[in-house]
DNA sequence: CCTGTGAAGATTGTCAACAATCCGGAGATG
DNA sequence: CATCTCCGGATTGTTGACAATCTTCACAGG
């Protein structure tokens, strides 16, 4: 747009940038379960770093806070208990709730609701599939592609955030889903509500939609 | 409560995050402006430290999106453009309007709203006074006290890295109270409606407030 | 049997030195 | 005069080593 061909800056990332990512991911799908202690001179051998690097990788991750620290005895995956999980979904609302607003209010309400429809559609299609595993990834898409949406880079970063932690209480309670079609409606009247542009429903859609969420973690965590 | 004798453990604290705190410090009140290299060697020298525990801490403030990290060239304090600012207030507006709606709907409500009175009056008294710099930090006291009592540890410390941003383009605007009595009166009805508990206003109050403060703001940019 | 002592082992916290990269200017070349 | 090349200085990225701390276990004493 500005420049003249309209080149993008060349994106070089640091060592400790990748890192982290791939730490986030190890924690988001379980490799690095909740509880487990995080070895400095382990990891930075599996990654082929010396500890510098690595540490400064976990550094990101605590302040994030996927990470807790104890001073003199190492780094831990967090662990989360039904009140972290309750507050997780809060946040989750909060975040959820203001990018779906920002989009319905956006230029780009009406094609923002049209991609949502389609992420939809792909979660019925693995829903109707039987792919549960198909059925999760939609879901986080959808979600991610919500909050991507409204072009916010804050409301974007915590977001990350938050989802990695959804997917690893997931993964750690192996939360099936138990109603697919009704999952599908949820997210489809979301994305309908963000066509029509009634803040109300749209509130009430996502704070139902997380409260139905949060209420099935819940239950698989008591039986589980 | 839980444990016998009502003991906290132990907090003892890492150097490195002795450091972020500082360094956030010093980027809130505009000792570090927006835009200045953070030299390691100088910064370390400074702490008297050496370079690793100081990088653990820029990496810390790179996450938190304080800082931005150029590969071998340097970590630089992020500038806020007009964008930016919009959004910085776009996502406390969502993180705001998410603790008000907690606490309004927890059985502290009538406490925290006495609370926020109480914030409300120191408010009123430094702006009577005509002590400006009070008056911020009044105004500052207010938003950490309404997120501390929603009690969510996430948008508690999400929370804490928009407040530095907020004061990190306050002092860089130099932007001065122009009306002290209408942002007392705003303050208070923010607080009278989490004491009613009515939602709708909750919001309405909030949101305004917000754009109020992000007015002024954008105004104080085009002039300065 | 319980408690206190002490050393071994492992892990984290810190540091100073080395390697790689980038920026600026001097000088050569056409 | 413009451009290219090269070098010195400075800064960041990375490493391996050292110091401090914690945990575990065995063992002696009451």
């Amino acid at each position: 747009m500005s420049s003249p061909a309209g080149f993008q800056p060349v994106h070089r990332e640091s060592t400790s940038s990748l890192i982290t990512r791939a730490l986030r991911e190890g924690i988001m799908n379980g490799r690095l379960p909740a509880g487990a202690q995080l070895s400095e001179a382990g990891l930075a051998a599996e990654f082929g770093v010396s500890r510098g690097p690595l540490r400064e990788a976990m550094q990101r991750l605590v302040q994030e806070g996927l990470v807790r620290s104890e001073l003199n005895r190492g780094l831990f995956v967090k662990e989360l208990d039904e009140a972290e999980i309750r507050d997780l979904y809060l946040t989750r609302t909060a975040i959820e709730t203001a990018a779906a607003y920002t989009l319905a209010h956006s230029e780009g309400a009406a094609a923002g609701a049209q991609r949502l429809r389609e992420r939809a559609a792909a979660m019925a299609e693995a829903a109707a599939a039987g792919d549960l595993n198909a059925l999760a990834d939609a879901d986080f898409a959808f979600h991610e592609e919500l909050v991507s949406l409204a072009g916010s880079p804050r409301l974007h970063r915590m977001h990350e955030t938050l989802m990695v932690e959804t997917r690893m209480c997931m993964t750690a309670l192996q939360e099936t889903y138990f109603d697919p079609e009704d999952q599908v409606a949820e997210h489809s009247r979301i994305a309908e509500a963000i066509a029509v542009g009634d803040d109300e429903v749209l509130r009430r859609e996502i704070e139902e939609h997380m409260q139905e969420a949060l209420d099935r973690l819940v239950r698989a965590g008591h039986q589980g």
